[in-house]
RNA sequence: CGCGGGGUGGAGCAGUCUGGUAGCUCGUUGGGCUCAUAACCCAAAGGUCGCAGGUUCAAAUCCUGCCCCCGCAACCA
């Protein structure tokens, strides 16, 4: 019976539309999943989405509809993108169905039947917000506001939490006796790190929400984020069904839970945790990859550097688009995106290597041998030596999840022909002996070596795999790991030159033409908003702004941008901190006069207590300090 | 001592776990070829592998210390 292999992706929070970190996690997933398939294991391959939480019920409510009619419309768009990239999931789910309900009710009551104390009613203190109706994290609260101005209270709430303080010891010793557990290495030191620290309990429920699923035998509960998402990769199995958890039992525990290198934590303590608890088997490995930056600059909104790459994939194709990101990236480590890189991705490898070698070689089976595979195969030459050594390190490359590592295998067979297609010079055989044996077993090697190399690209780019393997007279289907062994191309069947798989890409006309999707990075210069509320005078007025002069300075510690001024405003001095620090040093500040908002509320900035701001231009994000005639006297108003 | 990632020919990156002639792509220079998508092939130039110690017969790789860059966190009143 074959072997089952069951892997999953993150379930992504639907508060957005997916951009290129989502596309990359499915994509690589699909690569895995295809590649077990042909291997011949028994895959399960899911992916979904997390529905539930506080920030999509308020972003219904803000829009009038119901959170239902919020989430149903933004997982289209992920159904969308799924189709797009040629994903091959197996199942998708969402934790608002109610197969996710029942697996997460299950959970709760095998840890409470299980282990009753496991799962306890406590107090979660905190700063709590009534105007936005949540607990505020202590370092994002100031003088009783939060972060938008709003009031906090310290407020007690009864919460269920998970014991997970008991769990700190299992979790380190099944670390250390599968040291696989996390991979890479790096995110299982830093898990490692993490636990021996000691474990605190988890608060698992919240009252304040209601867009969630009722803490069972308390509904004034809502069954919080972690433990509700989490459960996903159980429930969709059908894990606490009554009537069939058949697939629970075929494929638990999970193979792959493919993540995010930032919720590696969630993944690996809090969710085997759960499970030790409701004696349920640990997940067989959780593998982190790293994030895609672009420019070295984490995407973000905020930044308006969000690559959504449909634009990419609308123009230039799935396959290559599965390509670059698999090619680009390596293994669990960060990666840079760029239209460049990906042109240039795309014309070095795509269009001159891999689709320009195919040409050829169909060209001249074309001219030579009528349209068809060659008459005589061959069993002795360069490129089966190469192509019998370089199968065995491409598969353990797949194995290892070295897909970089695995293209650039795929290459060196695509180099090798090219260069034994010039070295055979079967042009000039052609012309002095014609279609003779010796050409066959030319051309023959030459299809066969590509036949190979489509093999190992097949699972990512499946759908031109297809079509070249078509092309090249080759059984489309079969992209098995047997049919990496040399020899299987058939003799004297048809095939097909065809227009380019890859055309070249004009990068100076595609770079001039979407210029303007490229651009918007500079937002970090405020230009003043056009339609700003206009005030009155009094307004102004109210705004006590002087003239003061600094009389000492220096850095805050452990700050990249503060600096704490000691500053005479014409009656005594007093301290500002100013986020000045990217563009003046300390020294050059002294002496100098400057511009102050001299009646603002005090605010403590990195614990030192701030009276006043100074006024300063920003420039592409670094402040220009107002500049005043030395002359003028500390202490002088300006209007 | 808050957490983490990185510093390798002009550019972008592998290689570091498991020490043993420093590799790939792009670019540059010279040559070849004309089957092919102005693609392909060969050759050359170009590197103190951040710095300093240490271990070793041998260090980009292991150990110690330091410098610099980038994320996160904190933070721009």
């Amino acid at each position: 019976m074959a072997q089952t292999f069951y892997i999953t992706t993150a379930i992504d929070y639907v508060n957005d539309d997916p951009h290129i970190g989502h596309m990359y996690e499915k994509v690589v997933a699909d690569v895995i999943a295809r590649h077990r398939r042909r291997m011949g294991d028994d895959v399960w391959f899911l992916t979904g989405t997390d529905e539930h939480g506080q920030k999509i019920e308020r972003a219904a409510a803000k829009e009038g509809i119901l959170p239902i009619e919020l989430v149903d419309r933004v997982v289209a768009n992920y159904h969308t993108l799924l189709r797009k990239l040629n994903i091959s999931n197996d199942d998708f789910v969402r934790t608002t169905e109610g197969r996710h309900r029942v697996g997460v009710l299950e959970l709760i009551r095998r840890i409470q039947e299980r282990i009753p104390d496991d799962i306890y009613l406590g107090e979660h203190a905190g700063w709590y917000c009534q105007t936005e109706e949540t607990f505020i994290p202590e370092n994002q609260v100031k003088d009783g506001r939060d972060q938008d101005g709003h009031k906090v209270e310290w407020t007690t709430e009864k919460n269920y939490f998970f014991k997970l303080s008991r769990y700190t010891e299992p979790l380190l010793e099944h670390y250390r006796r599968n040291p696989d557990f996390i991979r890479p290495r790096t995110r299982y030191n830093e898990v490692v790190a993490f636990v021996e620290q000691g474990l605190k309990d988890l608060s698992i429920s919240r009252t304040a929400v209601s867009w969630g699923i009722p803490f069972p035998g308390n509904p004034d509960h809502v069954i919080y984020v972690w433990m509700d998402a989490l459960t996903n990769y159980i429930s969709a199995l059908g894990f606490g069904s009554a009537d069939d958890d058949a697939r629970f039992r075929r494929y638990w525990p999970c193979d792959i839970h493919f993540i995010g290198k930032d919720i590696v934590r969630f993944h690996s303590v809090y969710w085997p945790a759960f499970l030790m608890s409701a004696g349920v088997e640990l997940p067989r490995g959780i593998v982190a990859h790293g994030w895609w930056l672009r420019d070295n600059q984490k995407i973000s909104k905020s930044l308006g550097n969000v690559v959504r790459p449909h634009e990419v994939i609308d123009t230039f194709g799935t396959d290559p688009f599965r390509y670059y990101v698999v090619r680009e990236m390596v293994f669990g480590q960060d990666a840079n995106y760029s239209d460049e890189s990906f042109i240039a991705r795309y014309n070095a490898d795509l269009a001159n290597d891999l689709g320009n070698t195919l040409s050829r070689a169909l060209k001249m089976s074309e001219t030579y041998f009528g349209g068809k595979t060659p008459p005589v195969p061959c069993d002795d030459n360069d490129l089966m030596r190469a192509a019998g050594e370089l199968a065995p390190e491409y598969l353990r490359a797949m194995d290892e999840l070295a897909f970089h590592r695995a293209m650039e295998i795929a290459w060196k067979l695509l180099v090798a022909v090219n260069g034994y297609i010039v070295t055979r010079e079967p042009w000039k055989m052609f012309k002095t002996a014609g279609a003779d044996e010796a050409l066959s077993r030319v051309i023959w090697n030459t299809l066969e070596s590509l036949r190979i190399v489509w093999v190992m690209l097949a699972p990512v780019m499946p759908a031109t795999a297809r079509e070249a393997l078509a092309r090249l007279g080759a059984d489309p289907e079969a992209i098995g790991t047997d049919a990496l062994a040399w020899g299987k191309l058939p003799n004297g069947v048809p095939v097909r030159a065809g227009d380019p798989l890859f055309p070249r890409i004009d990068a100076a006309a595609f770079m001039g033409g979407t210029k303007t999707m490229d651009e918007p990075r500079v937002e970090t210069t405020q230009a003043a908003p056009p339609d700003l509320t206009k005030i009155g005078i009094e307004h102004f007025m109210g705004v006590d702004l002087r003239v003061a002069e600094v009389r000492a300075a220096e850095r805050v510690p452990k700050s990249k941008k503060l600096i704490k001024l000691s500053v005479f405003d014409g009656t005594g001095e007093r301290t500002i901190v100013a986020g000045i620090a990217t563009k003046y040093a300390p020294e050059e500040l002294v002496g100098r006069k400057i511009v102050i908002v001299a009646n603002l509320e005090p605010k403590a900035l990195a614990g030192i207590e701030s009276n006043g701001m100074v006024l300063a231009a920003s420039v592409d994000g670094e402040p220009s300090l107002l500049s005043v005639d030395p002359a003028v006297a500390a202490g002088t108003k300006v209007k």
